[in-house]
DNA sequence: GCGACAG
DNA sequence: ATCTTGTCGC
């Protein structure tokens, strides 16, 4: 409609480059949610079962539980640690990781995590659909928020829809939407407290409920805002949640975000080395085996 | 107009 | 998200 031709130059090419024209149109992503959004399942979608003990052992139960996260060098912060990890439900014990090491230019904006974040998760979980493991997560838990977004679709709608997974949105800070903050959530914390919940339904100004916040360990006052990605129901979210709860944060997210924090780590000090050493550079597994060896 | 705003 | 030490408690 009111479209002014007074850009010089503009490229029509779709390379996404952030230089081109991010100030004005973060309306090309909200077109981009909006379009993804009607894709969005928002109840349970899935073939397995949730087991009814760790010990169950029948066909068709749901047994691997992915979790992604992605941290960043302070050094470098264009650099960032995409992870993987997947968790056997029996055991919560880590049954496959994987890393990817990208250049990261897009910034976060508040309400567009996914612009971010999603490109080199979604790289991630194809090479491992792509490499056949049977370890290929059956669900996955996201280091963010589902439909507890401005829009309804943050970044586990956004991963979910894309990888057409079953996705947990987990918050670990509330993003005010629909009049919620931090002194509502306290309300309702402290009003479902007489009544034994450990979570509360998180409603808004309109009456929409946008998730649950959740004290996912017994004496945390801190909660956690769990929401609904894709394919699945609040309440059932909530119950897989609790049942990977061993600290704050549940272990396919936390393992996440230890491990991928832990790739950053050993590759300052793998930096660290080449720099001190020079040309006669070891890896940092071969220097520990030299330090260690008597 | 100003502030708030997942990671 | 990242930086950063010790500290208090079970």
């Amino acid at each position: 409609m009111s479209q002014t031709i007074t850009e010089p130059m503009e490229k029509p090419s779709e390379t996404e480059e952030p230089s081109s024209t991010s100030l004005p149109d973060h309306q090309n992503w909200i077109a981009a949610q909006d379009l993804l959004r009607e894709k969005l399942i928002r109840e349970d979608s899935f073939t397995w079962k949730i087991p009814e003990d760790r010990s169950d052992s029948e066909e068709g139960l749901l047994r691997y539980i992915g979790g992604v996260d992605i941290s960043f060098s302070k050094d470098d912060p264009s650099m960032a640690c995409g992870t993987l990890v997947v968790l056997d439900l029996r055991t919560l014990q880590v049954v496959y990781e994987d890393f990817s090491l990208v250049n990261i230019r897009v910034p976060y904006v508040p309400g567009f995590l996914a612009f971010r974040e999603a490109p080199i998760l979604l790289e991630i979980l194809e090479k491992m659909k792509k490499s056949g493991s049977s370890f290929y997560p059956q669900l996955l838990m996201v280091d963010g928020n589902g439909i507890l977004h401005p829009r309804g679709f943050g970044l586990a709608c956004h991963l979910g829809v894309e990888a057409n997974l079953p996705t947990i949105g987990i918050g670990k800070n509330l993003h005010h939407v629909d009049g919620l903050n931090q002194s509502r959530v306290r309300e309702l914390l402290e009003a479902g407290e007489n009544s034994c919940k450990d979570f509360i339904n998180l409603v808004g100004c309109s009456g929409h409920i946008w998730g649950a916040a959740m004290r996912s360990t017994q004496g945390s006052i801190k909660p956690i805002f769990i929401s609904i990605g894709h394919r699945i129901s609040l309440q059932t979210a909530l119950r897989l949640v609790q049942m990977t709860c061993k600290y704050r944060v549940p272990e396919p997210t936390r393992q996440a975000d230890i491990r991928s924090r832990d790739y950053i780590r050993k590759l300052k000090m793998n930096a660290r080395m080449k720099f001190l050493i020079g040309e006669t550079y070891l890896n940092w597994k071969q220097m520990l085996q030299m330090c260690c060896k008597p």
